[in-house]
DNA sequence: AGACCATAATCTAAGGTCCGAAGAAAGTCA
DNA sequence: TGACTTTCTTCGGACCTTAGATTATGGTCT
């Protein structure tokens, strides 16, 4: 039994002024009287909510629409310069620093190659700082109206200040990301706030934001790439449990006892499904730049190895539905895109053979609509999310 | 991007005043100081509240505490005989209807005896209503004090006024219980708000308010007795998912394509580790009333099949962890107390062995401390919940 | 015993929030 | 031009929480 309690009556309008900042984002303009109807606030308390926030130069105008036969409606939207956010994808060849506006417009980018194999911490915390540096001048926004720095990272990050991250692909065991930038960062520019999480989940947030699982507040973002991550979202949020490690659906078990994963135990869904574990299986070896031609190739020659995959696929996603029974799950990243683009329906059929029919809609799985390169754009959205939740932004300012 | 929002400034009272009253529930008697201290209240509203709430009759004076020089407190406890709720424990072989206070006390209890295999839903239905009438008549509580009905059945049930409930192992297909009570309810007495769910569900809503799991935000109940069910709970509630079918950790696959669950899948975790299925994998032939005997046999015969168990186990919980990334994972149902009472340790560890180091401690997988008669008591704890939520009770009116 | 102190609970005034109702604004239509 | 329609704003009222002063209720010291 828990529902932390809201305290005093400045609560009430923080969360209200929030909850309309939400309509007008994700429900396009709108005029107050509009806004009124999605947040059943008053139309008098719309309309002072909305008088402070254009003052302050949060939302602005958006031009009229006319009636028949009353007085035209004037439309509000959040204001795209009102603040910007940079959002950061480390990857395994490359470290990509891009930054977008409010709208989620990319307003400049940065991108550093990264010699495989070679992920020095410290060469990634400086080519972070250089990239935010380079896209802030890039961009000529003024630096104070610049909301935070979102990075999206593999592997396991630890919440704190430090964001401790442990990345198996790079070889980080615990790598204090956030301590880092914080050491390196010039001291000429202001403090901005940092938000560190997996590459997988922030990829998730952008699908729930933008793509595919625009409108649901509880659904499962199953990404396939080189190999199998995810976000569970319940209630329109990331679940991160207790520890902030929920949602590895990667390690989802599928076989008892089954091949080894490169965590450590045996038969997780990464074992079977990533790209590396597909290719593996079919007695296919491909470096990491081979890999989406040698798969395509072993889609084309209709591998018995994919059916197989597509039937484990469906046995993850049965155990997903039973424990979460979310409303959407989509499947993403550039091997699940190539596989769920032709095999879809297999997919869906797969899963519903391992799973009752009470819970399970076969349309509910769907594709993602972001290309790989939505990493950046979800690590930015992490900049945005306390912004839209009606927090004071208080995070472990750093960078 | 969710988070409904609260509106007015009384909904602001309202759960402020939940709070409260869940801090004297679940924080025993306490004084209005140490209220103010609890729940962030400033000490003046703590008075104003439990002004009203002694009133109402909801909280009552519970002795004094004399400190070292200076005024007395007075401590507060919620009052047992504000309400009561009456729980309803489908089973196999029993129809438990029992009454209990706000402190979950038993006052009353009516148990009717149901022929195996011959589970007629109006049969149960009747029994049920006999049970209601008789517990409040035994108990000589003022039927006005009730606040509702919470039943407990196998299945998976439906949200909404009728309750449909699928149970296999009863041969339910679509029973609309809710409909069935309202149906057969007797017009004298006023009719009760009715809280239908399975009983997986409401016993794990019982370890999480009253046994291991209490205190708890984030935990996961698996309960294994014939079958295999489970609790999810997320932000100190039960998830339920976007369909209310949420939670079913019973099928949750472990081997693809592996051993058929009576649900129609292959692999489920109930197809290997409910008694059921342990026995069968043993190869030893059981009825119900036979399978706790056959179960404890096989343990002291240091079967292999145990073993083997104990290795299965440790690979669902391992792909909870993952997913769900729990403070505390709750072991009960009359099985696994069984089984975790003698290899608690087993289990830990086969669990470990699956799971990265990172999100998991051995320790937090810990054995239920309700017997398998919490099943009612859990039922019961249905319809208090509302009453700690600060909703104004507004449940689907039946029985 | 009586004066003084310490802690708990209550009272009062002030600052905020939202809402309903009435009024102002900005068009259209005849 | 005037009536009508629809959108938005203003104002007074009902509530809520808080800070600070006040009252209640006991112990302790001389």
């Amino acid at each position: 039994m828990g529902t932390s309690g809201r305290r005093t009556v400045r609560d009430l309008r923080r969360g209200n002024r929030a909850m309309l900042l939400r309509a007008l984002y994700f429900g396009g303009p709108a005029s107050r009287n509009e806004l009124s109807a999605a947040t059943g606030l008053s139309p008098a308390t719309v309309s002072t909510m909305t008088g402070d926030l254009l003052a302050e130069g949060v939302i602005a105008e958006a031009g009229q629409v006319d009636s028949d036969g009353g007085r035209p409606r004037v439309l509000l939207k959040v204001n795209p310069g009102y603040g910007y956010a940079v959002g950061v994808d480390v990857g395994e060849t490359q470290v990509k620093v891009e930054l977008f506006d409010l709208e989620m417009r990319e307003r400049a980018r940065a991108h550093y190659a990264v010699r495989s194999a070679k992920h020095d911490p410290e060469l990634v915390a400086r080519h972070i700082l250089a990239g935010v540096d380079a896209v802030i001048a890039e961009s000529e926004v003024p630096p104070e109206r610049v909301l935070g720095v979102g990075v999206g990272v593999p592997g396991i990050v630890e919440p704190g200040p430090d964001a401790l991250v442990r990345a198996k692909t790079f070889g980080w065991r615990e790598v204090p990301l956030g301590a880092l930038l914080r050491a390196g960062a010039a001291p000429s520019r202001p403090a901005l706030p940092l938000y560190v999480d997996n590459g997988a989940k922030t990829m998730g947030q952008a699908e729930l934001w933008f793509g595919s699982g625009r409108g649901t507040r509880d659904a499962i973002i199953v990404l396939m790439g080189s190999g199998v991550g995810g976000t569970v979202v319940t209630d329109g949020a990331i679940y991160r449990g207790a520890g902030k490690a929920a949602g590895e659906v990667g390690h989802l078990k599928i076989v008892a006892g089954g091949r080894a994963c490169r965590c450590g135990a045996r038969g997780c869904l990464e074992a079977y499904l990533g790209a590396e574990a597909i290719l593996d299986r079919a007695g296919v070896v491909a470096d990491s730049a081979e890999e989406e031609s040698a798969l395509a190739r072993l889609l084309d020659a209709d591998s018995p190895v994919i059916a197989e995959s597509v039937e484990l696929l469906g046995v993850g996603l049965s155990s997903l539905v039973h424990l979460f029974n979310p409303e959407r799950i989509v499947i993403g990243g550039w091997a699940g895109l190539m596989l769920g683009g032709r095999l879809l329906d297999g997919i869906r059929a797969a899963t519903a053979a391992n799973t009752q029919a009470q819970p399970f809609q076969p349309e509910s799985v769907v594709l993602g609509r972001l290309g790989p390169d939505a990493v950046a754009l979800g690590a930015a959205t992490l900049v945005l999310e306390p912004f839209f939740r009606g927090a004071a932004l208080p995070a472990p300012a750093i960078a």
